[in-house]
DNA sequence: GGAATGTGCAACTCAATGGTTGCGCTACCA
DNA sequence: TGGTAGCGCAACCATTGAGTTGCACATTCC
């Protein structure tokens, strides 16, 4: 199962971590998870206004990015929401944020020999 | 100019920019804007395996999200990367991560009334 | 055992989007 | 002043993905 979950250093990976952030939905989905712990898609479905098909489609997206974990307890499933991944977001975040202004700085300090724009 | 850019607060602001982050392609021309400084659609384009207009519609969604600024001179548009917006995803990600752990302290702590599912 | 509740799977619709091609316009340069 | 190189716009195609409905299967509970 979720064999097509990518390593830490494929940017696969951030392709679906990302990908699931840029959907409110999802992002909600998440805070109210966090904030309400674990639930079933059943009762999510009713705090949404989608069916609890799209919630579970959301939830199993959100799984296979490593986001929650699906843990099942008679016919009930409770999914939980996961954090480690998130680091691998933030990561990328702050390992090219930064840098940015570096590489401004740099510009900006360096002769320009193009009419010197800036 | 520009009137469909979202407020800092707006949710849509996370959407365009998770959205952007979530693409291969453009991380990779963010990537490339960062350590080679500011380039026109048509340089890029020699670097990928998809047309100039592909890249300009991705500069432009970019741009859109506020991730890049286009700088005209001459005939040329010089796209640059910009940084500030980032802080936002990196704040929406360290506001809701953290939080993870704690909430999940908490419910590992708590007596549970249902069956103890620990 | 049988009703009720919840999950899982599949097919379908519809909109968004990544990508393409084609063409007209503008700016540069010899 | 004419050729060339680069940008902008528009139409179009194919694919993806969010969401729905419908139904079958599993589990709980009376």
């Amino acid at each position: 199962m979720s064999a097509s979950r990518p390593a830490a250093d494929d940017p696969r990976l951030l392709d679906q971590l990302f990908g699931v952030l840029a959907d409110p939905s999802r992002r909600q989905l998440i805070e109210t998870l966090v904030t309400h712990g674990p639930r079933t898609a059943t009762e999510l479905s009713a705090d949404y206004p989608i069916t609890r098909q799209a919630i579970v489609k959301h939830l199993q997206v959100m799984a296979e990015a490593g986001m929650v974990i699906a843990e099942r307890s008679g016919r009930d499933v409770r999914y939980r929401a996961t954090t480690e991944c998130l680091a691998e977001a933030v990561g990328w975040l702050l390992r090219t944020g930064p840098a940015w202004d570096r590489r401004l700085d740099r510009l900006v300090a360096s002769p320009r020999r193009r009419a010197a724009r800036g």
